[in-house]
DNA sequence: TTGACATCGGACAGTGATGTCTGATTTATT
DNA sequence: AATAAATCAGACATCACTGTCCGATGTCAA
């Protein structure tokens, strides 16, 4: 609201088609970069997009701006892929467990943007800024909760915590070789479902 | 073995005690420094630990050689806890809940230092080093798994890979204002016992 | 076609970091 | 007390990065 830049979704004047280009050419290059390196510069970012570094700076006035729409952008694709899978539909369990198959390549794939983030924003903004995240998954959740096929005893929002970290340890072990990519997808899904079940009485 | 820097074991020729006092003020500082910025610089460093820039430099050849004796040391003090909480002792689950509770602390307080070592590491290497940890939890998952009180349906170094995760995320979730300080052992713990237990048949 | 917009290519200053060096001074060891 | 080791204080070269500026060239839109 109070910052103008590139990503401003109503600009002062309309832009040339040419720098409408531009501009996702350096989200997307940047969006590639940072996940693969935090601390990728400018430089490096500009030769993806296969643009100039000073045309960077022309939409974007500073390097934390770039962050700025780099992250709203990360949070908004996953936030589609969430909506996509339809969260509020059918049985809890397999809602969530559509849910996480449809996301978790792109959580996994966005783990250094969110490292980056935590860094750079307070514990508050951070959380605001997730928000089109976790409010879609929040109404599932507590929805199994009532149903009772959810663990009720813990918050919803831990449960999303669970299941983000099973999500990233997965990704992890797969990219260390502990696990296959056979066996990961299933390994993951039951041990998320398991951590969110109600306790045995 | 290859490399001769300033944490070795069997030093050359005996240091000289002062240099042995820089040594331990530098090591520690920079667990310090790096566990709150994984990006502390030299200097900030030398400063926290009351010692010249240049006096780094004695001792550790490069930043990088300081950040290998920093990551010893990190899991060198995890190893140790985890070893005084007698992971082979008793029940499985009670042994368990006594590690991860010895552990948590110091695991959420070294959650930066994993992360240096994330990037610049490769993935054997991190998994070599992390051996004096891992290598203590292997027997009793396994323990755990033979007398049914835990999965025996997936592999113990996932199990251990989804307890850490269980951890790390309830250091986060504290950080960021989402667990208390009086609620955040009971929830991980019973979370992370949940993703351990045998699935309902 | 024309004028405004956008990019290019490159140069520039400023900053902050790493690693090296030196000479003076303090400290431990014997 | 003498010697060797270690630290200090500060300077230095080098590097990589950010952000700014420029003139020249290319491209869109009316």
């Amino acid at each position: 609201m109070a910052k103008t830049t590139a990503q401003a979704k109503a600009p002062a004047r309309k832009r040339r088609a040419d720098a409408e280009r531009s501009i996702t050419a350096i989200t997307d290059a940047a969006l590639e970069a940072l996940a693969s390196d935090p601390d990728a510069s400018m430089a490096a970012i500009a030769r993806r997009a296969g643009v100039v570094r000073a045309t960077i700076y022309m939409h974007f006035p500073t390097r934390e701006s770039l962050l700025d729409a780099v992250m709203e952008e990360a949070t908004g694709r996953v936030a589609e892929a969430i909506r996509q899978a339809e969260p509020d539909r059918g049985e809890p369990r397999e809602a969530l467990e559509r849910v996480i198959l449809a996301t978790w390549r792109q959580l996994s794939e966005f783990h250094n943007i969110l490292q980056i983030n935590m860094r750079r924003l307070s514990a508050q903004e951070l959380r605001r800024r997730h928000l089109p995240m976790t409010t879609q998954f929040i109404p599932l959740l507590e929805r199994g909760q009532k149903e009772g096929v959810f663990r009720a005893d813990v918050s919803a929002t831990w449960l999303i915590a669970v299941v983000r970290a099973i999500v990233h340890a997965a990704s992890t072990e797969l990219q260390v070789g502990r696990l296959s990519e056979a066996e990961v997808e299933q390994t993951m899904l039951t041990t998320a479902l398991a951590a969110v079940s109600p306790r045995r009485q």
